[in-house]
DNA sequence: TTTTAGTGTTAACTTTAGGTTAAAGGGCGG
DNA sequence: CCGCCCTTTAACCTAAAGTTAACACTAAAA
């Protein structure tokens, strides 16, 4: 089989540091896409598949956190580096909210960086192995078309569903008739788990409940300090 | 399900350095065991399971490095992470080839820390979770689904337990027709052994002999001053 | 047999999690 | 700049879970 290499979003706006970055990382047999800043990287971002980002984090017109934030909202899976100058603490914390995999302070050590990449991307594909890319669910009489949001009850017109209720409810369809643990979606969807995500998707599974209404095969109920579980009446065989 | 705090083994031979962060890690919620040195960090590794380790490298008599592959060899899922004074390039590579998970050099962040903590912990569990621990138990005409918390008699409707319920019946049914020791459960599932909880925990047997009435085949006895057993009647064959 | 520590059980009480609705914030296109 | 949609925050309430106290009983030790 065709090993096919691993690609790469490079975002640096030296291009000098950049295309010496960019050629390293070729000779080492990876795929880069070099950007020369957020917008382009962006831009490049949403024309193909990548399997990591490396963003510089100090850069004109759009800093790489913003341009992660954006990343992130097309693709929650892709795993992303940050490159800094200086490494402040309130940087090193911001991007790991945002939901960084890792952080490198300028000027690394160009192998630990290859240790890095092989070790996120080994972690990641091991990880989304399991996460079936899966889109089309069908419970008791709906389907969630998870992909356009649809949300559909029998032959009616479909529900449009938020992001995060989609999400939600997609995670949930995920674990059909199973436990969906709390933490689970919280650090999913929500990417903290504190108080106030907590009661936010509490919001959410309200909203989903009154959805799901329509159809009594079919309900959210909860485990107490576990999570939720989504019934569908007709099929639990055990 | 038991709320178990995650287990850290801190291995720093700076006694000052080490308890401050052991008392820091655990005002976060970690329960943390600290050895002075490699030797005695190994000796505690055996004698427990661990969820993460953090070892220093520049330690007397054995280093981190060492001491992470006796670690290794026992035991290749726990994640480690390094922590050292200064950055040289072949001791990060070292780190890696090993296995370890993450590096920081001291003087870090505390915070970024705890991120860091939070962030690998949270990729093991995720790793772990499908490794079917037993969830489920027969005795007599009952089912226990600990997982979803459920106990079930023949085909009638599943009674909901509660987490402690729960817990202690399923810590009962893991030693079905032997005795389950009174401290075990008071440790295990209440993380604190003294009147008060033992009283606690006879209320709970009490609530579920209420649940097992259902059967007599099954009944849980009292071992005085030892603890509880979970009895089968029809199962007892030796 | 008296004593005492250990257990059985119930019910009152405290604490915490979740259900729900509504209002406040924030980003984005018009 | 306005208004709309999505999301978060707040508030209030109900339910669930857990602890403690009280009183009765039982097994083992003295």
């Amino acid at each position: 089989m065709i090993t096919e290499n691993k690609k790469i979003l490079l975002v640096e706006d030296d291009p000098n540091f950049g295309t010496v970055l960019k050629d390293y990382l070729m000779m080492n047999d990876y795929d880069v896409i070099l950007a020369k800043n957020g917008m382009e990287g962006f831009e490049k971002f949403k024309k193909d598949d990548y399997d990591l980002c490396i963003l510089d984090v100090m850069m004109p017109y759009k800093d790489g956190f913003t341009l992660a934030k954006e990343i992130r909202e097309k693709n929650k899976e892709v795993p992303i580096i940050f490159l800094t100058a200086k490494a402040m603490k309130e940087d090193v914390l911001k991007g790991y909210k945002i939901g960084a995999d890792d952080y490198l302070n300028k000027p690394f050590d160009s192998e630990v960086l290859l240790m890095k990449i092989k070790a996120i991307i080994q972690r990641k594909s091991k990880e989304t192995l399991s996460d079936s890319k899966q889109f089309d669910f069908v419970f008791g009489n709906f389907h969630l078309n998870a992909k356009l949001r649809y949300l559909t009850y029998k032959d009616q017109a479909p529900n449009k569903l938020s992001p995060k209720e989609n999400d939600l409810l997609r995670l949930l369809a995920l674990h059909k008739n199973d436990l969906m643990p709390r933490e689970l979606a919280l650090t999913k969807i929500w990417r903290d788990d504190n108080y106030f995500t907590s009661r936010s998707m509490d919001v959410y599974i309200a909203k989903l409940r009154k959805y799901l209404s329509a159809d009594d095969e079919v309900e959210i109920i909860n485990i107490h300090g576990e999570g939720f579980r989504l019934v569908v009446k007709t099929e639990i065989d055990n």
